[in-house]
DNA sequence: ACCCTCCTGTCA
DNA sequence: TGACAGGAGGGT
């Protein structure tokens, strides 16, 4: 389900909601889910809530001597949500939740339909520092872009996808930020001119940004922590409309696979 | 770069 | 019934 934009809205959310509160309970209700010392979470203070690439991030302070701060991290994959409750939560979400965290001012709710979600804690912010840059940090610049970008010879939507040089990006942006810069998807991504790497950038940035304003897209699930849908799916230029006139030139969308996914493209747009 | 897998649900 | 779904890790 989240990309970047819809983690962003959940961080951002949850930020607000549970910094300064503090853990009552963990409650793990899917043995799937392994969570080493969970003991060590009760009392635990919520210093703030963060998104790294695309996991969720609470930083968590111990109680008392130990003031090291400890770091709980999720990553919600296709269908996770984290749901949150004021009080004590919706019993039929409780019902059905992978996990449920107590605070002493609400209930968090870890739902996931496909339980590829993951829950992980880390002891240092060396080990939840994703190995990518943030697309929408000052790192990304264009000299930056360029040299990671440099003599690759993967199709530039699969290279967008690849979270070991930008973070955040997923399959929905991959093909809206190729619309919005007017490329291939297929284009060898080490073979754009100067021009197409500006162009990328700006693309990268103007997508995110917006979609981020508009509280991330709601293609079939997304769900916030408010257990809103996001607004930005109205303005999806190419993903999910195969056989619909591109928005721009009236062009019918094309889909095709690439990496076994489905990728959306204006062929008069992105000339190949 | 391709393939499959983890899981469940929805749609044609 | 089969295709597909916003992710990612593994194998070849």
């Amino acid at each position: 389900m989240p990309e970047l934009p819809e983690v962003e809205t959940i961080a951002r959310q949850l930020d607000a909601a549970l910094a300064g509160g503090r853990l009552r309970a963990v409650e793990i209700r899917d043995a799937r889910l392994r969570l080493a010392s969970l003991a060590r979470l009760n009392g635990c203070r919520i210093a703030q809530v963060r998104r790294y690439g695309k996991q969720l991030v609470l930083e968590l302070i111990p109680p008392r001597r130990r003031r090291v701060a400890l770091w709980l991290c999720v990553h919600l994959r296709m269908t996770g949500r984290l749901l949150w409750y004021p009080g004590r939560g919706d019993p039929a979400e409780l019902r059905r939740a992978r996990a449920v965290l107590t605070l002493d001012r609400g209930t968090l709710v870890f739902r996931d339909t496909r339980r590829f979600g993951t829950l992980t804690l880390r002891e240092t912010l060396a080990e939840v520092l994703p190995a990518g840059v943030e697309p929408l940090s000052a790192a990304l610049d264009a000299a930056r872009l360029t040299k990671l970008l440099a003599n690759s010879p993967t199709p530039l939507k699969t290279w967008l996808l690849r979270q070991d040089r930008l973070v955040g990006i997923g399959n929905i942006y991959a093909s809206e930020i190729c619309f919005a810069a007017r490329l291939d998807p297929r284009r060898p991504a080490g073979g754009l001119s100067n021009g197409e790497r500006a162009r990328l950038l700006r693309a990268i940035r103007r997508v995110l940004t917006a979609a981020i304003r508009h509280c991330g897209t709601t293609f079939s699930d997304f769900q916030d922590s408010l257990g809103r849908t996001g607004g930005y799916v109205r303005y999806l230029k190419v993903y999910g409309r195969a056989g619909q006139p591109c928005r721009a030139c009236g062009t019918p969308v094309e889909r095709f696979v690439q990496q076994q996914r489905s990728t959306f493209r204006c062929p008069r747009c992105q000339p190949g």
